[in-house]
DNA sequence: TTGCTTATTATTGGATCCATAATTTATGCT
DNA sequence: AGCATAAATTATGGATCCAATAATAAGCAA
């Protein structure tokens, strides 16, 4: 059976993000269209939101194009990742922890410190490890109240390398992957600890460089900015 | 003739943004269509993209609505542009401003300094001071050479309160609105000052301050969130 | 051969049609 | 009378059609 509605627009979304179309081809709507077994009307429809999301950009006038993004747009990205997710954090810390936010926190605290106990990893922990962090992450957004942060993570997130889930395993470097996460957990930990104290400067700037850990290491694996694990 | 393409896009933004659609408003897509003289298709595709730009929101599984606004999300929303400008800012500063840029900013301020020269403001200054804010600012975010931060910032903008270019003259408070915008070209001064001398960090707490000063006077009109007049 | 104009082709945007799914209304049963 | 279920209406999503326009190819002239 064919694709449909939203299914297309995943669909388009996850074939760029995995370079299945390469950035800087042209996309028309009807080979798409015929590719996923649908009609130009979805494939439309999902250009529009994907435009938005800036994965493509209009080129002429005729036309989508999937975007490329420079060593620098990956900075920004994770930059302004870093100062949403602050805010979000700040604004938490100044109206205080409800008892199911603060629960959901330290639960994530403690998994991440047991997972890491070990000293290494294998794949599977990096896979966990991705779970236990976007519930962090989330849960700080969620609870946050803050719904023009919250939409504005969600757009920032569509651009690949700068979601707080997009994770590609590794195997070469599971030692620096470690090494990472073992950071990340520790800045997990210092943010709780901010929140709980209500201080919400101090979650904003730690939150901040907690998003910078991800653009130190982009460099540094040799890898194409698509393929770069930023689940910290 | 009817409207077509973009127009109905823009149409219908400018529709929500006037209030004509109210918050709350659900929208279908038969009678809209109706009401401005095209087919479904324009609308449909509308739809989508003032979705993605936080203006509408799908309640259910029918239907869309016209978001709603909180207090807490125009605070939000000012603090986005505060945070995404203040990124803007410290990149410009840190890569150097060109000789055009330079000149702009200098322009921009300078003719700040004249428009405010006589002590007063009627509603024509305030237009004009709007055109001179909007140069300022969006100088400052194009010569910043970062894309994800320009796209941030302008799907943001979509949210009505929270656009450097959201103007609306209210001549029963002109000198509320004189007086913040003489603070508003002080700020400008002072960024600029950093920015020349290549104080990173300075530029952006100067950038992200700044964009509280239209919080600062959102209750203090009495007016719907709307009809506040940002452009500081 | 190169540049310009024209003609052809292809793609997009808008309109309409149809099928599906959701909402609302009506009817029947407890 | 109230609730539940069923039927009818209405809106949405997808497909297709048509017209307009942009891109490209061909042809002509310099």
């Amino acid at each position: 059976m064919a694709l449909h509605t939203t299914n297309v627009l995943t669909k388009i979304r996850a074939m760029i993000m995995d370079g299945e179309i390469a950035p800087g081809e042209k996309l028309a709507e009807i080979p798409l269209a015929d590719k996923l077994g649908v009609s130009r009307t979805p494939v439309r429809l999902a250009f529009r939101t994907l435009e938005q999301e800036g994965l493509l950009i209009r080129p002429g006038k005729r036309g989508f194009q999937v975007r490329e993004f420079s060593t620098s747009d990956i900075q920004c990205a994770l930059e302004i990742r870093g100062a949403l997710e602050g805010i979000a954090a700040r604004r938490l810390a100044e109206q205080g922890l409800d008892n199911t936010t603060l629960e959901k926190l330290k639960e994530a605290v403690k998994a991440g410190n047991s997972l890491l106990q070990k000293g290494y990893f294998v794949e599977e922990d990096i896979e966990q490890w991705n779970i236990i962090n976007v519930a962090f992450h989330n849960t700080i957004i969620d609870a946050s109240n803050s719904a023009p942060v919250r939409d504005a993570i969600a757009r920032n997130n569509h651009l690949p390398f700068a979601s707080v889930n997009s994770l590609v395993i590794n195997t070469k470097v599971l030692d620096a992957e470690f090494k990472k996460i073992q950071f990340a957990q520790v800045q997990h930990q210092a943010v709780l600890g901010a929140l709980i104290k209500g201080e919400g400067a101090r979650a904003e700037n730690l939150m901040r460089e907690h998003a910078q850990v991800a653009l130190h290491y982009t460099d540094a694996f040799g890898l194409p900015a698509y393929k770069i694990n930023h689940s910290i």
